[in-house]
DNA sequence: CGGTATTTGATATAGTTCATAACGATTATT
DNA sequence: AATAATCGTTATGAACTATATCAAATACCG
C-alpha cells in the first residue's frame, strides 16, 4: 500500500484502477456477451467508465476528477450563485455538496462568500488559483482527453454520439 | 420511511430516486452549462443514469437490477462457468461477485455446484426459476425499455450510437 | 407586527458500489 | 514432497448517493 512501482498510479487518484471486462486473450477464453451487447445500458456504463478513466488519466497532474472539473467549469461561468444552484444543476444534494467544496475550498480553487442580501446562502466564487487550475485544466482535457475521442470516433461521429446523448439525458 | 404513496416507489428497489440536474423551469432559473454540455464524460454519465433508472422501471415487476440482470444473461449463454470466469466478463470483482450470487441464489435464480474434477470452483447454472424470470425479463426490457430508446433515437440512430459506445469500451 | 413556514448550509447517518488484503481449501508446479 | 498458484470467501475501507434533521436566516401571511 506504501509502494509505487509505475507512473501510472498516480492516474488513479481518487478511485484505484477499475477492473476490466473480459480479457484480452488471457484466461477466460473470450465468454459469450449475447444480447448483453446488445443492451444499450451495458454498453453506456462501460465507456462511460472507460472515458472517466481516461479523464482521470489526462487531467492527473492537476488532481482533478470530472465532479470537480465540472463544479470549476460552472463556478467559472455562473458567478455569483449558491451552493444549492450549483449543487442542483450538477444533480449533487446539497448534503454532499458540502465536502466536496471543502475539499475545493481547502486547496485554495474556490471560496464560499456569504451573501450580503441573504446571509444564508453563500456565494461561490473561483479564486484566481482556481481559474488558473481551470485554464490548465481545461487545456489538458481539450488536447488530450477529446482530441483522443475524437481521433477514435471520429468527429463527425463524436458530434453525432454527444448529441444522442444529450437528447437522452433530456428525453428519459 | 415506511409510507409508499405512489406505485412509482416500487420502481426505485435498491436505490432510492436519483436526484435530476438542472430543473425544468424551476426554482434555479436555468444555470449556463457551458463547456460542460459538449464534455463527452459527462453527456455519457447523465444518459448512463437516465437509461438505467428507465430499465429499473421497466424491469421493476421481476425486481431486477441491471446488473442482475446481465449475470442472468451471461448464465444462459455459457453454461459450466465459473464464479471468476463470469465475474471477469462483466468486470465484477470476485469478492463484490459472491454476495451479489448470494442474492440470486436465495431467489431460486441460480445455483452454486461444486465442479467435479476441480472441487474449488462452482459451476454456476440457471434454475428453471431462473430461466423463467430472465425470459421475462427479456420480454420487458425488449418490448419496454429498448423500444422506448429506439422510439427517442430512431432505429438508425440506436445502432450507430451502440457502435460507437461499443468502440469506446474497446479502443480505450 | 408577529407567528409560522420555508430556505440555506451543515451534520449525522445509512445504503450501495467498488477496491484490496488475506485466509482455507484445492490444484498446479517443480 | 514442498512450494506456488487458484478458487471462493471474509473482512475491511474508500467513494458515492440518499434521507432526516438542525440552526440560522428569510419569506409569507393573517
Amino acid at each position: 500500500m506504501t509502494v509505487s512501482k509505475t507512473a501510472a498510479d498516480a492516474v488513479r487518484s481518487p478511485r484505484a484502477q477499475r477492473r476490466e471486462p473480459v480479457d484480452p486473450a488471457g484466461d477466460d477464453s473470450m465468454l459469450q456477451l449475447g444480447e448483453l451487447s446488445g443492451l444499450l445500458g451495458y454498453s453506456l456504463k462501460r465507456a462511460q467508465l472507460k472515458v472517466f478513466e481516461d479523464f482521470l488519466r489526462c487531467v492527473a497532474p492537476l488532481q482533478l476528477t470530472p465532479a470537480q472539473f465540472s463544479v470549476l467549469l460552472l463556478l467559472d461561468k455562473n458567478p455569483g450563485r449558491n451552493q444549492t444552484e450549483i449543487a442542483n444543476t450538477l444533480g449533487i444534494l446539497r448534503p454532499n455538496f458540502v465536502a466536496m467544496l471543502d475539499a475545493l475550498e481547502s486547496r485554495d480553487l474556490c471560496a464560499r462568500m456569504r451573501s450580503t442580501n441573504d446571509r444564508r446562502s453563500h456565494i461561490l466564487v473561483l479564486t484566481d488559483r482556481g481559474r488558473a487550475v481551470l485554464a490548465r485544466a481545461k487545456k489538458l482535457v481539450a488536447n488530450k482527453h477529446e482530441a483522443r475521442l475524437i481521433e477514435v470516433l471520429g468527429p463527425a461521429n463524436h458530434a453525432a454520439l454527444l448529441e444522442m446523448l444529450a437528447k437522452l439525458a433530456q428525453e428519459f
